[in-house]
DNA sequence: AACGAAAATCGAAACGTTTCTATCAACAGA
DNA sequence: TCTGTTGATAGAAACGTTTCGATTTTCGTT
């Protein structure tokens, strides 16, 4: 492969002239810039993307490190930030936190190493306090999803109160008292804050929370399938679930279903987070929609805008996207009000 | 950050002996093995990728080329192969070509700059011409989806004649007899036996083949429900439609329940494909499924195995999996032929 | 025609490794 | 005691850029 050095020899100029040129053409003079064009293409010169990083300590990687790929929400942002990066020349690099040897240390480790210039990434418990190490090695980081309060980081996520407060409002509206909610994994920060939502709608609207009813389904389908199967083998069933994910939404549907429940005549069921193919799943489900491409749009452009100016003192921005309430089939008012 | 030349100050060593012991640890006396160790313990060195990159002419990435990466199979690729490639050291590219600006050209250009040691690639007729220079860059590639005849590269694909073939003879023993056919995107390898696999079907159960009902739906829901459109308005419409992806499988069930079909009683459907919620769809859908996770494994081993030992003459794999067929509620006797 | 400033170009060092060749010490065999 | 061999370590070159400081060229003024 051509080098610099056989590029400067044919053109008979200096390396350092035709770094010049192929970089900041204004600094040398025009004829010489054709010169060096030209003997670049006779060449098939193109440069050497390593020695460039080397030298420069950075390379022309930005990272996506997403909680899990199978998911819908990851796979916005894999989408919409792949096609940012590339427009503006670099390449992703993708980790998944829910491979099996996935350390996330690990991760961040060969990054920083790899001198990454930008990373995007759904934070855990543990990811807190890895950041620092990010940022110590100077590397702009966008958080998403997940929320580090106060740690002075741009964040893009969801209202996440305000959607599980939609859709207890929701259920209130149509009659039902008697509502249980299925939350997430523990210790996660949307988990929290769902689960806050929750109650703060059922205070406001005067319920009280039977413990019994406020349960987790670690955000799997199988975990929202146990939790239900609970509930509603209870001896006063609930009348109405909110499931805080859409995989733990199915179990629900699917429990409901074996145990004989229609829905929504017996029972109302409804999430946060739409379902890939939502638009042909029967019945529609209501649920509270992130808008998953936009909040990615928005990640994206925060995070190449920091890079496009490295020390470009930005302050940290934070966007909470509103849910977009939509309604389905699979919520109804109760069987005891109803005729 | 401390370099190599830090450790061998502290070890009282040179630099050279460093670099063996920490590459090739027999090759170092073991007392000094330890002292090498302790200086890079305390001095916290890390190496450095990028100049390990340059000196080698190979980095630690390994890049997956897909189609599109909204797609339910793409997933089961980026899945499985970032997994089984970090666990082997490795670092994760992803491009999409379904990008607005992603130029395959362009990205492939780039990878190659950055020395990546092996390519994981749904081809189209693009990619064809620029195999070539990844061959000449020593860049090992497997070949996923789609198949490029004799060009001696690995490949991983579905048995898409037999997936056809499968359905056809599904329909043909439930009595229909006007099949139509809604295939792919033109020019596309598994689009053109996709289409083969179904001629040979009606050939061999002796049914002609009307041009009329054999169409194209681009692989999209819209081109699905065009498509459709036109088979069901017909003056004497089919009792049949096999979709060659889920996508289009979709676009026909709407346009089903749209012009008042019932299915499966006016209309049987049936798709190669699963669809990501599958499990959940009701109707459940009649289709061939490709095993997606068994072929990104297959791939994924076939590509680091030959990362393994990179001049390791292994002759050119191939495997053409077996669909599974999975019945569903789409698909029944014709109404002619009940009762 | 000579001068000086500005513009253009050059040479060399530096980024942090690996690896080739050379040196050195130790040691066995004669 | 000397020689040849082996194993451990050292030195230096090379990978291909960018960039700093130095040098040369150009060109407008006087």
């Amino acid at each position: 492969m051509a080098t610099i050095r056989d590029v400067a020899k044919v053109a008979g100029v200096s390396v350092s002239t035709v770094s010049l040129a192929l970089n900041q053409k204004e600094r040398v003079s025009s004829k010489t810039f054709r010169k060096i064009i030209e003997a670049a293409e006779s060449t098939g010169y193109v440069a050497n993307p390593i020695a460039k990083s080397l030298r420069k300590g950075r390379s022309p990687f930005v990272s996506l490190i997403v909680s899990d790929i199978r998911n819908y929400f990851s796979q916005m942002f894999l989408a919409e930030f792949e096609h940012r990066a590339f427009e503006k020349g670099y390449l992703l690099t993708l980790s998944d936190k829910s491979g099996l040897a996935s350390d996330e240390t690990a991760v961040i480790r060969q990054l920083i190493a790899q001198r990454v210039t930008g990373v995007m990434i759904s934070p855990t418990q543990q990811t807190r306090a890895l950041l620092p190490q990010l940022d110590q090695a100077g590397v702009p980081v966008v958080l998403y999803d997940h929320q580090i309060p106060d740690a002075g980081y741009d964040f893009v996520g969801l209202d996440n109160r305000l959607a599980v407060g939609i859709l207890t409002r929701h259920l209130f509206g149509l009659g039902h008292r008697r509502i249980a909610y299925i939350g997430g994994e523990p210790g996660l920060w949307t988990t929290n804050e769902r689960e806050l939502g929750f109650r703060k709608a059922m205070d406001s609207q005067g319920l009280p929370i039977d413990p019994d009813t406020l349960v987790s389904g670690n955000y799997t389908r199988d975990g929202g399938h146990r939790a239900s199967m609970k509930l509603l083998c209870d001896a006063r069933p609930v009348t109405a679930i909110i499931a805080a994910n859409n995989e733990m939404m199915i179990g629900t549907l699917q429990a409901a279903q074996e145990l004989g429940f229609r829905c929504p005549d017996d029972l109302s069921i409804c999430c946060i987070d739409e379902a890939p193919w939502g638009d042909v799943l029967r019945p529609r489900v209501t649920h509270a929609a992130q808008p998953a491409r936009e909040m990615a749009i928005r990640a994206a452009t925060w995070l190449l805008e920091r890079l496009e100016d490295p020390n470009a003192a930005i302050e940290p921005r934070s966007e909470a996207f509103a849910p977009t309430f939509v309604p389905g089939e699979t919520t109804g008012r109760p069987a005891a009000q109803r005729g």
